[in-house]
DNA sequence: GCTGAAATCACACATTA
DNA sequence: TAATGTGTGATTTCAGC
């Protein structure tokens, strides 16, 4: 992945085909392209840019929770806000590495106002998520407040980025 | 994909199969196999059922934000928690529909104690932010209370789910 | 953008437990 | 009987032009 700070330039076809990417990562080169109205080739040669820039940064299947529950009963997903004692960026970038490392969290974000991180957690049961509290907040002397609300429903999981010339 | 809510029977190979995909949805079923020590027939199979039995979700690249915002210029994620005045089903759910219909909303949970859902949301600037916040609570008298935080850095986002008896 | 060689996929069928 | 593995033609990928 390329790693300097170059001003990336994308046109219209960069961005229909992260746009298509983004929504649906299990399409073939071929119907892609298709989709796209241009060649195979160019549309190839097009991804790999795109994935060489460090702008698709993973492909990933997203399982349904609730049926994957049917089979290995309930996880538990909570979101959980944050605030240290202090906000100075070497408290907040050691909590954050933490967080980070952490394999039940799932997300990480810091944030402005209110707490400084937001983190979106999923365990396989409550002892689970209780031994993660144990470790991430209680062991940590920089953590001065936890609030945690669990999740009852995930409504929807779309994590789009809006492409803004594609007028949506 | 199957509607009906009978169990689901999954073995060891399955869990192994479907925590590759949602690690790395980039693999093709060869090089699949080959990890899983199937073969490929076998690897294509269970694939195609796990996806027929709504396991498999969805299959998506996940965009860099950072790195797009150099060429789109930065867009504004926010963490939304949202208190309705009621929480009967009824209500829960209409602003839930609601939500989900909105484009520029990522995430929606139901959660509980505290508010009655959060939000992640991702709009191109401030003014489509608030716009958002005008359709989705101004305009709508079910909703009592609103409090969002802004994204200064998303530090990770890896949605998997633990599949238990894989012992990790 | 096109073409062709190499790799991969997807299906039918034989095999095993 | 149900699931696996092997083999085949068809498709796709991906290089050079």
């Amino acid at each position: 992945m390329s790693e300097e700070n170059e001003t990336i330039s994308l046109d219209a076809t960069d961005l229909r085909l992260l746009d298509a990417l983004q929504r649906d990562a299990g399409l073939s080169n071929l119907a892609l392209a298709e989709r796209l109205a241009v060649s195979p080739a160019t549309c190839l040669r097009r991804t790999r840019r795109l994935e060489s820039l460090g702008l698709i940064e993973q492909r990933l299947a997203v399982l349904n929770p609730q049926r994957l529950a049917l089979a290995l009963g309930h996880g538990l997903t909570a979101v959980i806000e944050v605030t240290l004692e202090r906000q100075d960026e070497a408290t907040l970038a050691g909590f954050e590495t933490r967080a980070v490392a952490e394999p039940t969290v799932q997300q990480c974000y810091r944030v402005s106002p209110g707490p400084d991180f937001v983190l979106v957690t999923h365990c396989a049961d409550m002892p689970a998520h209780l031994a993660m509290g144990q470790r991430l907040f209680t062991a940590d002397s920089s953590v001065r407040n936890v609030k945690a609300f669990f999740s009852t429903k995930r409504s929807k999981f779309a994590p789009y980025l809006p492409l803004a010339p594609l007028g949506r």
